[in-house]
DNA sequence: GTCTATACTTCGATAGAC
DNA sequence: GTCTATCGAAGTATAGAC
C-alpha cells in the first residue's frame, strides 16, 4: 500500500513561493543547484516543508515545467490573438523567455523518464499549435515556393531561433545577424502573400 | 604559493580509462553521475586516484570535452577532403555523434565559465572551419539565392540539424522527415551549382 | 602509481511533535 | 502547516604511507 505520507495543498503560498524560489535557482545555477535544503534555505523555511509540498524532488521539478508551460501557451495564444501572422509565430520560436532554462529541463529529459515524457508532451503540443497557426495565416496564399510547407517553415524556423538562443548564452554570434535578416525578410513576404 | 599535490603524467593508460569511463557515464546518467567515487567505482580504482589525474572535477570535464572536439575536428577534415561538398557540411552540422553529449555540456556552459569559455572556444573554431569549406564549394557558383550567403546557410543547417538531434533524443519527430527531404534537394541543388 | 585514512559538507527522505 | 530529530548515503578534496 501507499504511504500514508501528508502531503500540502496544491494552492498553498508556500507551495508556490518554493516553486518560484526552484525556478529562479534553476536558472542562475542550474538543475543540480535545486536541492530540498538549498531551496529550503533560500525561502526561508526548514528543507522538510519541500518534501512536505513534493513527495519527491522530480515532483517538483515537474511543477515548475508545468508552470511554464501553461504560461507559455497563453501568451502565445494571446499574442495570436492579437496579431494572427507568421511574424507572430517566429517570435515565439525561441521557445519563450529564457534560453538557459529550456536547456537545463532537456539536459534533465536525457535521463529522467518522467521528465523527457512530460517535456515531448509540451513539445508536440506546442508544435501543434504553431502548426494550426501558420497554416491559418498561410490559407490564402497561392504558392509557397516547391516544398516550403508549414511543417518545414516551423521546423526550421524553431530550429534556427532555439540554436541562437543556444549559441548566444555562450558567446558565439558569428552569423546570426544575417541570418536573422534572412529569416526577417521571408517571413515579411510570407506574411504580405 | 601554488598547492604542492602531484598530479597524473597526461599519457597515462588510467587516465585515458577515467576519461573513458567519464564519457560513457555522462551520456549514459547525465553530468551529475559523473562523481569521482562514482568514477572510481566504475573504473576499478580508489575514487583519490581521480583526484591524483584531475585537481578538480571541472579540470576532468574540460579533458573529457576536449578529447571529443579534437577529434571531431579530425573526422570533419577528414571527410572534407574525401568529398568537398555542402552535402559534408551537412552531414557534420548535428555536432557529430552524441547529441546528447551536447546537451550536457551546454547545461554545464551555462554554469561553470571555465567550460563555457572552452565550449565557446571550440564552437568558433568549428564554425570558422566550416564556413571556409563553405566558401570554397561555393565559390564557382554565379548566384545565390538573395542574401543566402555562406553564413546564413551554415547558421540554418546548424540550427535545423541541432534542433532535430534533441527533439529526436525527445521523441518529437513532427515535420522532421518534410525538413530533411527539403534541405537535402537545397544542399543538393546548391552542390550542382 | 595506488592505496588508506580522514575531514568536512551536503544530499533525500521519513517519523513524529507541536 | 511547520518544525526537530534523525537515518544513511554520497560528495570533494587533501595528507601521507607503501
Amino acid at each position: 500500500m501507499a504511504s500514508t505520507r501528508r502531503i500540502g495543498a496544491a494552492d498553498s503560498k508556500t507551495r508556490a513561493k518554493l516553486l518560484d524560489v526552484a525556478e529562479r535557482l534553476m536558472i542562475e545555477e542550474g538543475y543540480p543547484a535545486v536541492t530540498s535544503r538549498r531551496l529550503g534555505r533560500e525561502a526561508d523555511l526548514s528543507n522538510q516543508l519541500v518534501h512536505y509540498y513534493f513527495r519527491t524532488m522530480d515532483d517538483l521539478f515537474l511543477e515548475v515545467f508545468r508552470r511554464r508551460a501553461e504560461e507559455g501557451f497563453a501568451r502565445f495564444r494571446k499574442a495570436m490573438d492579437a496579431n494572427p501572422s507568421l511574424r507572430t509565430v517566429w517570435a515565439f520560436s525561441g521557445g519563450g523567455p529564457g534560453a538557459g532554462f529550456n536547456i537545463e529541463f532537456a539536459a534533465m529529459a536525457n535521463h529522467r523518464k518522467a521528465i523527457r515524457t512530460e517535456m515531448a508532451r509540451y513539445a508536440e503540443q506546442f508544435r501543434t499549435m504553431q502548426l494550426d497557426a501558420i497554416a491559418e495565416v498561410l490559407a490564402d496564399h497561392p504558392s509557397l515556393p516547391d516544398g516550403l510547407t508549414p511543417d518545414v517553415i516551423l521546423v526550421t524556423m524553431t530550429g534556427v531561433a532555439q540554436t541562437m538562443a543556444l549559441e548566444e548564452a555562450l558567446g558565439v554570434t558569428a552569423g546570426h545577424d544575417a541570418t536573422l535578416a534572412f529569416i526577417d525578410d521571408l517571413v515579411d513576404q510570407l506574411d504580405a502573400g
